[in-house]
Parts: structure tokens; sequence; C-alpha cells
DNA sequence: TTGTAGGCGTTATCAT
DNA sequence: ATGATAACGCCTACAA
């Protein structure tokens, strides 16, 4: 291995000039930052990041923590911050908050002897319990979901999205929307919206209609044959989760119904599962990659408190269409 | 900041012991193993990495490197890593190789200054250059490819596993079955792949046909459309990606075909994507996240050189079924 | 402009 | 069984 004393020695200098030429501080002639970077060149230096770190009291590392490392959704916001991270330089430690948030202390615990830069957490609110762990230095935000005003966070404002998204399909004609909510365990992120279809809805003199599912797959053909019982000529299903609403374009064309000819459905999100149906999943857009990035930026710039908005984005795909005339 | 001189003088002993004791190494007395017990508990000592892992020149981190951070295989995979490593007291680095491997010596280079204690790379082959800038200290091992014998990796038989599901397609008495392949930068996994379609096909006396996508959904219908060009009597379509595959289910229903009745439908690798059409996708099943915590032992046990190869398995949903009579 | 020296927190060697 | 001490590789006053 080759240390900073090796180069120093190789180019005829103390480890101190080295080290100044390698970081970029000023105090030498443009003769020995020359000598010295062909000496870094030559041997193949590059400083330890341990010994660095041990020294600066700071590491280079930024977590990243989401409740399920392969879910789709987390895996966009994940590729954001990674991508943002190794721009600035920094590295990125993976780990999985579990469903209910409680593997996250663990994890922030070992953030915190890697003295790591920053975590952010997705999918997942912050606790005092969390910010307690992860100590006076390391600054925590949560995304993609909305924390209040106490920690951190970068969200859309999922009332709001709920709100035009519903407001979209009530201009396409529809009234008898259903409202596949996912489960009170993600309360954060589901009650705004449900406020939002709600708002909307009432506004109309529309009734509201709302199945709860658990935002995945098989959990929407049961949850949409409730809501299909509840009003068999409904024409629009607002499904909260790309998955769930991709399931019920499938399921309702099992059941002999057009999408979006005989019933519109619109999804949430805009993850891949959306493209991955047909006809494609129309659905609100969260800008999950670039969350990620703005995350990291906020991290390092030492981000106060406070809840970021970020805008949505209603896409249309082929899966809704003007309201059925009724006869 | 808790240090190990901190918790030695609360417990009234040297560090040297508080270090003992931490680490289960043998001298000291059970008495005073108490006593630091309890004090690490009060203080809330945890040992710090950087420096651990600077004294110790290893450290308690493993990489693991995917062409795309967002992509469904790679994700199932990385949850199996990140699974086995907490389990084992690892952590997890997360870092992109991009599509021709291209960054990979980067993050090999960074893992390096962290003295890695070994890498994972999903779906990309290991090259002399990244062994060599991974130095001589870190293993390395390729998972979801096979890499010749020089370097550890860890795969199914792709040429066997297509062999298979070929095999099984034409116990349902399908002879005229189209092959979707994928590109040919990705040789290394679809090339094992064909000729395992192409001995069974030869075999059984049946003409191959085959046309090529790039694995994603949207390359397939038009392959798909090149495919029954020149074979409007198709019975079945291999799909060498479940992405490919979901999107020729979605593609030959929009054409009126019905699947499986008259066209049944396989697809590769049973990521999530394969449950997310109408009729679900059968596929060729590789154990992802079993491969990622595989490689994570292989890793730790030095695990030497040679290509491992781990089970595949044919996972019948609804795209698939006997042939359709020829009249 | 450049070098010397001390210390970050830990583990390992050598005394006691 | 326990403690003092020296490194691991780096950065950064402070001196020169």
């Amino acid at each position: 291995m080759t240390t900073i004393r090796d180069v120093a020695r190789h180019a005829g200098v103390s480890p101190a000039t080295v080290s100044r030429v390698v970081n970029g501080m000023p105090g030498y002639s443009s003769a020995t930052r020359d000598r010295v970077t062909q000496a870094v060149a030559e041997l193949g230096y590059e400083p330890d990041t341990l010994a660095r770190g041990l020294k600066t009291m700071q590491s280079t590392m930024i977590g990243v923590l989401a409740p399920v490392v392969s879910d789709a959704l987390a895996s966009q916001v994940m590729s954001g911050v990674e991508r943002a991270a190794r721009e600035l330089g920094y590295s990125v430690m993976l780990g999985r908050t579990g469903p209910g948030s409680e593997f996250a202390p663990g994890y922030l615990h070992t953030l915190r002897t890697y003295r790591a830069a920053g975590v952010v957490l997705i999918s997942a609110a912050i606790t005092a319990d969390m910010r307690r762990v992860a100590g006076p230095k390391m600054p925590l935000i949560s995304v993609a979901i909305r924390d209040g005003k106490q920690f951190p966070s970068l969200a859309i404002d999922d009332e709001r999205a709920a709100y035009d998204a519903t407001r979209h399909l009530l201009g396409l004609g529809h009234e008898r929307i259903g409202l596949l909510a996912g489960d009170a365990t993600s309360l954060l992120v589901n009650a705004p919206r449900e406020r939002g279809y709600l708002r909307a809805m009432t506004e109309a003199g529309a009734t509201p209609l709302l199945e709860r599912g658990n935002s995945l797959y098989d959990s929407a053909p049961p949850a949409l044959g409730r809501l299909l019982e509840r009003d068999p000529a409904l024409t629009a299903v607002f499904a909260l989760s790309d998955e769930m609403g991709a399931a019920v374009v499938n399921e309702l064309q099992r059941l002999g119904r057009r999408v979006p000819d005989d019933v519109s459905v619109l999804g949430f999100d805009d993850t891949r599962t959306a493209q991955h149906v047909h006809p494609a999943l129309s659905t609100v857009a969260q800008p999950l990659e670039r969350m990620g990035e703005v995350a990291v930026h906020h991290l390092l710039d030492a981000g106060n408190g406070g809840a970021r908005i970020l805008p949505h984005r209603l896409i249309e795909r082929g899966s809704t269409g003007p309201a059925r005339r009724t006869p």
C-alpha cells in the first residue's frame, strides 16, 4: 500500500507538502506541485479514507435507508442519492429500516461510528429516537414522506397532488370515482392523499368511495372487488400506488371491463411498474431520482429543518380517458 | 463522543482492557469484565469504525456494484447482500458500474481506500483491470453472470436453464417457439441461454427462430413483431428477461391473441415484473436474493476462484399452457 | 514555501 | 490479569 510518506520520499518533499498538494491547500511552488503530482501518479497513491476520516472527524460517507431495499420506489430514490453523492465525492452506505422503521436506529448507530456526513431516509419518518442516536453532528433528511416541520424532509405535496389528480378525472367527466388507498401504517403519505381526494370530490358534489389495500399488487384485486360491489357503475379508480394501479388495470380487464373505455385507472408515484401494463398506467409522478439528488445537496448544505416540497406532475398514458356516457 | 479512554476511566481500568473485553479477547477477570460491560452500557460506547479499521488494516465494509442501481434484478440481489452482510456485522457500500462497467474501477478504488472486506459485482464481469485496481487484499465476486473460471462468480447454469425451459415448452406441445433474446452487450448471459434454446430445439427437430431486443420492456413489441412476421403461426415466445416477457404478454393481447390459449409466453429471472401482468408471467427463476447472500458468504470465506452454480427453477404462472391444436 | 511534530481512537506488543 | 506504549496513515498548527 502506498502511503503519503512513500510519495513524499519519492518526490523529495515532506508528507505535509504532499498533503497540501493532494488536498488543494495553499503553500507550495508550482514546481513542487508538479513533482508531487507526478509522484502521486507514478505510485498510484490514494489517501486512505479511514485515516483521513479519523483525523478530520468526518467521513465522506452518506447513508441511505429504505424500508425494503428492493422496493421500486426506494430504488429510484437511491439511484438519485448515489448519483449525486458520487458527483460530490461521497460514497453511499445502504441500509434497511424495515416496514416499521424498527432497524433504523441500528443503522444510524453504525453510520455514526463511520462519522457519516449525513443520512437520507426513504419513505420513513424521522423520530426523536433516531435523531438522538444519530448524534449532534450527523444530519438526517427523510424523502418521499411528509414529516411535519420538526425534521428536514423532501416530498411532493401529497394532498395537493391527489386533489389535482381527482380534479383531472372529474374534468374527464368522471363522477363515480373510487379511491384505492394504502394501509394505515403508511399514514403519513396516505392520509394527505385521501384528504385531497375527498376535498376534490366534495367540492364537485360527487360521492366519495374508498377502500384500502396495502399498496402492493396483490392487495388490489380484492379491494377493487369491494369497490365494485359498493358501486358497480364506477367509471374510474384512483389507486394510491402504481402497483395497485397496475393490478386494477389487469383485474378490470379480467372482469371483462375495458380500460379506459369502461373504467379509467390512475396510479401514483410513476415507478417503472406503471409502464409494465397495457394500457400503460396514467399516474401522478413524483420526481423520485431528483428527490434523491436534492436530498443529498440539502444534507451537505447543512440543510436545516423544515419540509421542502417538490413539484408533482400528472402523466397521462393509456389507462385514463373520458367517462363513459351513461345512456 | 465516547472513546475507549472514557470507558476505561469510568470502569477504573486501562484502555487496553476495555479493548480486550469489547473484542472478546482473553485476559481479564470476570469481575472486570462486568465493570467494563456496565461502563460501556452506561456511556453508550461504540468503537469507532474508522480508528479500528486504520489499526487493523481491515474494515467491515462490503461493496455492491450494479450496472444500474434501480434495476429490478440488481435490487433483489442487493437486498440479499445487505441482509447477509448485516447479519455478519458488515456494512454495505453501494455503487454503479454503468452499462459497460466503465465506472467500476473508480468505485473499486474508493472501496480499496476504505479497506473493504470484499466486493460483489452484479451482472458485471470481473476484468483483469478491475482485479488490478482492487489490489491484492480485496476479494471480488460477480453474481448473476457466468465469468469463466478465472474469477469467482455465482450464477445459475444459463445454458441448462434455457434448455430446460425450452424443453418444457416443447413438452406442452409447442413446436413453433420464438426466442426473444437480449442484446449483444450482455453476451455473457445471453449467449449461453441462446445455446440452450438452440440445442433443445434442434434435438426436438424444431426450427429455431430468434430475434433480439435489449432486455428492456420497450424493445420487446417491435422484436415480437419481427418474430410474428417470420412465423405468424407461432404458439410460444420465450423471452430472455421478464420485462420483455411482460411486454410480450401485453402486446400479444393488444394484437388480439389470447395468452396462453393462442400463444404461451415464458420469461426469465423471476423479478417482480413477472407478477405485474395478466396473466402473470411464467418464468425461469434465478434465486436472486439468495445469490446475494451466498455471494457475501463466499467473499468472507476467502472464497477462491471458480464459477459456482446455483439451481434455477421453472415457475408456472398463467402465461403458459398447452399448445393450441393446429386444426 | 516548506518541514517537524503531535494526535485523531484503536489494537497489539511487551512488560509487570 | 492488567497496564503502558507504540504504531496505523493522515492532517494541521506551529516553526523555520
